[in-house]
DNA sequence: TTGTAGGCGTTATCAC
DNA sequence: GTGATAACGCCTACAA
């Protein structure tokens, strides 16, 4: 009467075969008849067996099957942003051939995930804050890592974008079309995600997230002492407000105050300027020009194409992934730099000349 | 010199303990002095140990820390609905208790994952498709399971929404306001996402997706034979077409065939819609009302506020992951029927009298 | 092609 | 409060 979980042992009896024998059936590693395997498996169906056990194959063999992913954010939050989710989805195929599962583990102080849950390797995806702290405890363990939009430091794989080129690139294009009122939107610049605007130089301290810095750097290679306000968060609607603030006062200044294009460090933020442009009675890109930076699709933002560096976010996931399947197989990591596409789009022109405006 | 892995028994030896004592060190289950316990955590440190390896663990005790979220869809389709990703969300708190993370699975035929993954429970959230496959796979594997959003059947407990009714309360809520002509715009209808027109009757059969049938059939209820119109997806630009498709005659058509109002099924397509009537010089709510379903904050919809029915996303998720919490207690699962709430926006309006239209 | 033996690292249960 | 022992269910050598 003792409740007795069926097991392997139990399906090879039935079988009339050797535990060991019934595993190579599942598993189909080994040689086995087909007359043996065909009744090793009516014995499972007739068991109502589901297959060997996860947790005792994988003390035996030392896989899990499963892959973490630390996001530094709330989940809720890092779901909103395409570009991760674009990560995830590249990373899921990228670690198919092991057949294995994401686990979504958050980068937070006491959770418990990255430290007990079975994993076979993780990816950390732009953790800041606490990078350290996870990268430790993962090498503890001895677990094979990858990190994504993060600056790991010495010998630790790394995917990453060169961010500063990147914006500098779309910079030097505004330039090449004549603008010379450059303003820019930049990401958070800090976890606490306030707004305010960043004045070259004297603010360059407080910004403590990577990204942020580099974009706005690569933009100010370019445009020095570019005005850049900082967004609470890559959305439409802060990007609207930064649009607001950067472009309300056109009617009451002079044109060559108000800038003639703006550079938004996302794409999201991009779409939100182009709202308030248009909202102001601003044409995009007449008027204004306006340049974004990931290549995301944003949704209902036709018929304007975004002229923006176009990361390729899936493809970073995918090789990530790769690379950890790589790992699992014992050979050495290595870091991998990603190249960015600039595409024009439809709201970039030359600024029109004063003469323009009467 | 073999490469053998620090075990909790290297650490007891260390620590001059057995390793029943130092596992209890570990876990702080049984009573253990706190002389012992700094001693095994000392020993633990020096060798570099980062605790109990948890696939031993698991196969000891049973339990993985590991939640299962099967989603119908690719992953990155899954993460664009706002609606599922403020449902994970909920289930990480639900399921907090727990110390689990969720383990991301595909409802794909032949992916492993639900099958072989270590899992503690499951979660299916939409799986109108392959629901009854994983369903069966699942209770086969004696895992704990509620289903979000699907029709299981009997006695597998599950979260609900009445979709025919709240949709009808839409409906009514039009019709009060002296509706006559309403058109829909719907989710999609099968799973293979193409655009068409639904007639009402006829075309009812075609409809495999049970939340889109039943949102039709609320509204139809009050306005039975209303136009509607099946999108491809939940997304702005999906309701933008159809949008366009449903008002773009009313210059050149007598004001009486052209809708008053439009009933989206989801909040995004309803933003689709407001976007085409702009598009075409109509104003919302003047010229025609708009409703949404989700309750979901559309990034960019500002300065309007839908009319909505907002379903507890988050909620229902949270109420998901407690209820598995309760079933590994081992107390006996049973479904529950969740609320919307009707929030009136600023999108809807009476129509305008014929005699408005001159 | 199949069977035997041993151990993966932990924790629950008991006795002390 | 601590120690010994016995599983947990499977997989992989190796032997037959």
């Amino acid at each position: 009467m003792s409740a007795h979980r069926t097991t392997i042992a139990d399906v090879a009896r039935l079988a009339g075969v050797a535990a060991s024998t019934a595993s190579l059936a599942f598993s189909g590693k080994g040689t086995v008849s087909d007359a043996t395997r065909t009744r090793v498996l009516d014995a499972a169906a007739a068991l109502d067996y589901a297959g060997p056990d996860p947790r005792a194959a994988s003390l035996r063999t030392g896989r899990s099957g499963i892959v973490g992913v630390v996001l530094e954010e709330h989940l809720g939050v890092a779901f909103l942003d395409p570009v991760k989710t674009a990560m995830l989805d590249g990373l899921t195929e990228g670690i198919a051939p092991l057949g294995a599962g994401l686990l979504l583990l958050r980068d937070h102080e006491g959770e418990a995930g990255l430290e007990t849950a079975p994993l076979d390797a993780v990816v950390l995806i732009g953790c800041s804050g606490r990078l350290q702290a996870s990268l430790a405890t993962v090498r503890r363990r001895g677990i094979p890592v990858i990190v994504i939009d993060g600056d790991a430091g010495e010998g630790i794989p790394q995917i990453t974008l060169d961010n500063r080129a990147a914006t500098r690139q779309i910079a030097e294009y505004l330039h090449a079309l004549g603008h010379r009122d450059v303003a820019i939107v930049t990401l958070p610049f800090q976890a606490e995600r306030t707004r305010r605007f960043l004045e070259a130089g004297t603010d360059d301290a407080l910004i403590t997230i990577d990204i942020t810095r580099e974009r706005l750097a690569g933009a100010r290679e370019v445009f020095p002492g570019a005005p850049a306000i900082a967004s609470a968060g890559s959305f439409i609607d802060e990007g609207l407000l930064a649009g607001r603030t950067l472009l309300a006062d056109a009617a009451t200044r002079p044109a060559a105050t108000r800038p003639t294009a703006i550079i938004a460090q996302s794409d999201l933020l991009a779409a939100g300027v182009i709202r308030a442009a248009e909202e102001l009675g601003l044409r995009v890109p007449d008027d204004v020009s306006v340049a974004g930076f990931d290549g995301i699709t944003v949704d209902g933002l036709a018929p304007f194409e975004l002229a923006t560096m176009v990361q390729p976010a899936t493809e970073i996931g995918r090789m990530a992934g790769a690379s950890l399947v790589r790992m699992l197989d014992g050979e050495t990591p290595t870091s991998i730099s990603m190249n960015c596409v600039f595409r024009m789009g439809n709201t970039t022109s030359a600024p029109r000349s004063s003469a323009d405006c009467p």
